[in-house]
DNA sequence: CCCCTTTCTATGGTCTAACAATTGACTGAA
DNA sequence: TTCAGTCAATTGTTAGACCATAGAAAGGGG
């Protein structure tokens, strides 16, 4: 009598309600920065309760496509994700998911040539200035300062990947980057020379970038991200700890380099 | 007096809650496949209203952090981000921001020689048969069928990335080939001999994954990439249609190429 | 002993109603 | 003009009630 039916999923009625919503503004009803209903025509045009109104709300700012203020002439408006609200959510997955740490090294690895080449092509002045006033920062915490020289590490990466001017790439780097930070100061992986490779590195790319030499960009960055890989892989070796996740059931028994909350 | 003080954001009472769930689902206080208490024992432990919990809920829902079901013995369960979430969320944000298809060839650009060279170097002998049975389909639908083509074409790099194991790269691939598919079936680019050559190229790099030579298949993806990058430019030439978004502010008159919701 | 049905009940799903807090415009006085 | 106060529309939050759901547990028949 019946075909296959998969599982049915009974929706909520929030849900169906921010799909709704959701289908709207993607479709350009609802343009960003305007403003939604106020939940009560929501309430009025919909037949569902406040309640049910306001999860759907509170849904669709999880998805960064409202904002809400309260307040009178507040309400919803229309807004488009940030990068922040991206990376957070890129976060979620790879803590949730306990993605290794060598899986993001070989993201970055993938990621920051065709960065650095974009970078060199498409950067602005003001791009420029950034890099280099980061760089300057980089320099001068490469000596003594090695929690500040890794937070201005990710702050340098992400400043390639803005002037890179690809959103999509800029917000993957830049989660990667936050995510390599968080790991990089529980492994307190950066030694003195480390660090000078590191900071030298970073000052050939910016140069290549300041002479717009795309090819010159990406093959620095190519080098930098192997020799990079290569000396944790050396690290991780001297130390002793797993960089893959047992392929097993995760036991969380033996110490790893896993990514999992502090 | 007073020190700079940026914009004070007044939390909500759910996104308190919300967020400090969060921290203790991501400590492992709460680990995944584990019940969280009850809407009714949290508006005891919180001194919150039921609303405000169940508004904390739908966000943490949003985030992938858990799954809710009704009924006796139901709850909210504590779970892990799915590709799927993340993939929407990557979505959401390159409709939002109206990414360019060429900021999209770009980071397939980036991403699919190292996948493949993961693939070579990671399949096991399930990822080798599903892509040869993809690989099939797409041979077949090259023919004659166009938009079955293309699915499969996505099915082929969504293959490709869970070959790779890597969490990351898998998430971020799958996600582009979704957005590729959706602009390729508006923009119709899939002539007769295009079709043809994706065959091909697919062909070769599935060689090097069966031959488990991981450089000699990111060689071959990096031709694949650059040859499809070229086509696609080309196509874009002829049919006079802008790759980029318009510099200044999207006025939304003239016909491009950018990511916008059907 | 096993299998099917029924009942029970804790849980989420939804609605209504009310009040508090917020906030920007409006108003009026200095 | 300027400033403080008032006002009103909107979100924020709570309380209570009832419905719908789904799985366990009990019961009944074979």
């Amino acid at each position: 009598m019946l075909g296959r039916l998969g599982m049915i999923n009974v929706p909520r009625s929030c849900e169906v309600l921010a799909e709704k919503l959701q289908e709207q503004i993607l479709s350009g009803v609802h343009p960003a920065g305007s403003a939604l209903p106020t939940e009560r025509e929501l309430v009025a045009g919909t037949g569902l309760s406040r309640g049910s109104v306001r999860e759907a709300l509170r849904i669709l700012e999880a998805q960064g496509l409202v904002r809400t203020r309260a307040g009178r002439y507040g309400g919803s408006v229309v807004s488009r994700p940030t990068d922040a609200l991206l990376a957070s959510h890129i976060n979620l997955y790879a803590k949730g998911l306990s993605v290794p740490l060598e899986a993001l090294v070989e993201a970055r690895q993938a990621l920051e040539p065709m960065v650095a080449y974009l970078a060199a092509r498409n950067r602005s002045e003001e791009d420029l200035a950034a890099l280099k006033a980061i760089s300057a920062r980089l320099d001068a915490a490469a000596q003594s300062d090695v929690p500040l020289f890794l937070e201005e590490n990710a702050n340098w990466h992400s400043a390639l990947a803005v002037a890179s001017h690809n959103d999509l790439l800029r917000a993957f780097t830049s989660s990667i980057s936050g995510l390599m930070l968080d790991a990089s100061r529980i492994e307190n992986f950066a030694s003195e020379d480390v660090r000078q490779l590191v900071s030298q590195a970073h000052r050939r790319i910016l140069q290549a970038i300041e002479a717009q030499d795309g090819d010159a960009a990406r093959r620095r960055a190519e080098r930098d991200v192997q020799a990079y890989a290569k000396h944790l892989e050396l690290a991780v070796e001297a130390t002793g700890l797993e960089m893959r996740a047992p392929t097993g059931k995760d036991d969380g028994h033996v110490a790893n380099a896993n990514l999992k909350a502090a």
